[in-house]
DNA sequence: GATGTACGTTACCGGCCAGTAACATCCTCT
DNA sequence: AGAGGATGTTACTGGCCGGTAACGTACATC
């Protein structure tokens, strides 16, 4: 009973040590076992609560659900901007290590695929809040993919852009379905360098790679 | 006598037309809605019928799911055959064929996606019944484009079908966030393309039109 | 006319679901 | 010491879930 360690009450407004532990072990729940699957029963139990706190923190588990998706999106920029960040200037390489960082996380040994893609699977109703995260989400990366296939001088930016798109969705769907690295994902990185190749005209400073390759 | 056609009772055991217009309902609302979305009650109402029946023709609801599965796995195999016949000894066409047939299938104006795909995403207990339904479809289809792009004498066969792959099952996901083909989707024809000029090496035959096209 | 079969109807079960009320406790800050 | 806020506890509601029992009805065949 008397086992406590960490005692803060810093959070300006109905944030308290409650409501993180309860959030983190939701989305961990739902990542794990699906949205639809567990309840806020599982998720108070989980975090070491009960229900009544629960419904103290999260007006509804809706509510609760559009702002895990929302801490989804925040954290997937930030492992975005983490992983092109040592390769700025270099937007080639930067497309590389975006698969690659998905490669590990989103695709990774205990990984279950994307949790917007997956929470879109499971939230077919048009009005729920976490439609417009997650539709915002594939959006913004939709952009950023494009964008950075323009920077890369490709010769159709935008038909890059949506092709390594679809490479990045397929990897993170097929992650559901084969173990490990043992489907399709596992040729994921050929693809986006074969489509780079194809599409990145060779130009002055890449045509020496290009021609030793020749050679 | 005992052999009319509708009324036999050829079928081994509880073969009927209440079956059948159950089947067809669940089949529909599962995959508008989702599985886990909807309950027998919903799926016996919406065939006309109500729950007893469902029970006398199904032993559950995994079950009805997971033959759900199952029909949607020979549906989809009728279609691949249909959509590759007219361009048999043509594997680059049959390639493109098949992600027409899916394009105008799976991510059609009133498309919800591969069901198997979204399957795979709602039930995640290791031990339903639907899951080698799903994980043996993939494999198979992961097989099929692999054969292919080996026939299309692709300089790197299973690099070249696991792109594909990604490109397929990328496209059904974004079909659930993207409205119509507003998505990268629509790019994913050139994709294909563009995988396919990359991994076939130009031969004899290929020639002419990559000429003409340099030219 | 008897029988069997397919189907409809009603009621029910235990359990889980999201969500709430009322009350007790404890900690912290003043 | 006292107050207030955060939390734990118990019990509850109403509804839906998957699944079942018992019974009634229509029909077709023999």
């Amino acid at each position: 009973m008397s086992e406590d360690k960490s005692r803060s009450s810093a959070a300006p407004e109905g944030g308290g040590r409650v409501r993180d532990r309860i959030f983190q072990t939701a989305r961990e729940l739902f990542y794990r076992q699906g949205i639809r699957a567990v309840g806020v029963d599982a998720i108070a139990c989980g975090a070491g609560t009960n229900k009544m706190s629960f419904y103290r923190s999260f007006p509804s588990k809706d509510d609760l659900v559009a702002e895990c998706l929302k801490a989804q999106v925040a954290e997937s920029w930030e492992r975005w901007d983490a992983a092109i960040a040592p390769y700025a200037g270099n937007p080639r390489r930067q497309i590389e290590a975006i698969f690659e960082m998905i490669m590990n996380k989103a695709c990774g040994d205990d990984a279950c695929g994307c949790p917007l893609s997956n929470a879109a699977v499971e939230l077919r109703e048009a009005e729920h809040p976490g439609h417009q995260v997650i539709r915002g989400h594939k959006t913004e990366v939709r952009r950023r993919l494009r964008a950075l296939a323009a920077e890369a001088k490709a010769s159709d930016p935008d038909s890059l852009g949506d092709a390594l798109m679809l490479l990045l969705e397929g990897s993170t769907t097929t992650r559901l379905t084969f173990a490990g690295r043992s489907g399709p994902l596992s040729n994921a990185l050929n693809a986006v360098r074969t489509l780079l190749d194809a599409y990145v005209p060779p130009t002055a400073t890449a045509a020496k790679k290009r021609s030793k390759a020749a050679a």
